[in-house]
DNA sequence: CCGTATCCATTCCGATACTG
DNA sequence: CAGTATCGGAATGGATACGG
């Protein structure tokens, strides 16, 4: 069983009276950094540095703009950095950070997992979904 | 480097032409599975099975709705499973299952990151923002 | 007690147009 | 090439009221 309560070494005594419980810091930095777009641009930069173009063709179904924004906010949070190539035309190319590679190892398990449980996800929405059909009574 | 073309062996020959990529489908039950709330109401199944009420209260910002909504979309997934303990007045509870239990060290492994790094992450929001700072210019 | 139904505010997101 | 600005529709989420 697990506790999620995170056992925090601090090296200030009487900062921490029990053992450190996650905030919604922490809460939010998951959002961000394992959110849809987030993650598939991680992916794509865990790969190999990229131009935006070619972020934008790595990932077909994403817009300019929820890639820009989607980028910016990797950037803040440290994930990834952006490095101006040349300013005439302007090239710029996204890397991701040593901060950033630490996040390598979960989401390959979080893709493994997806995909070694896919089946049996499957299996579970059709059961339920047959169990519990789409309500319409015009003609029952 | 991490390739994300995740090798998955079938048995059947000819199935699959090459290694099989991860499709939109991996990605709608990850976003499905690893959401703001989905988390949290997992990891509070995983220390025990809990009444409706009961997750309430363990996570206070979450409405009703977006609770139910949750708890739905885990349980067509096959993460969790609704027992109806007595019906009047009628009492649910919510307790995880097998498949949902696989999620419990990837879970575990996310919150662990989310702290280890914690400090890291703010010293880079830290620079990002100092670096652009808000745009205005009424008195520039 | 455990929801569903409804209304309403806010936020998100895609499409489009425009700039250095 | 790599964005920013703006707009409108869609989806989300909270508050409230009601039902089995």
């Amino acid at each position: 069983m697990c506790t999620w309560y995170l056992q925090v070494t601090s090296t200030k005594p009487g900062v921490m009276t029990e053992t450190t419980q996650l905030t919604a810091a922490h809460r939010e930095l998951i959002d961000q950094v394992f959110d849809k777009w987030s993650l598939q641009v991680l992916e794509a930069l865990c790969e190999k540095p990229s131009r935006f173009n070619e972020l934008r063709h790595a990932i077909p179904t994403v817009t300019q703009k929820s890639l820009t924004a989607t980028l910016r906010r990797l950037e803040r949070n440290g994930m990834i950095e952006r490095v101006i190539i040349s300013s005439r035309p302007i090239a710029v190319e996204y890397r991701i950070t040593s901060l950033g590679g630490t996040l390598e190892d979960l989401i390959d398990a979080l893709l493994h997992w997806s995909t070694a449980h896919m089946p049996a996800v499957q299996r579970a929405r059709a059961r339920f979904d047959d169990e519990t059909p789409p309500p319409h009574d015009a003609s029952s």
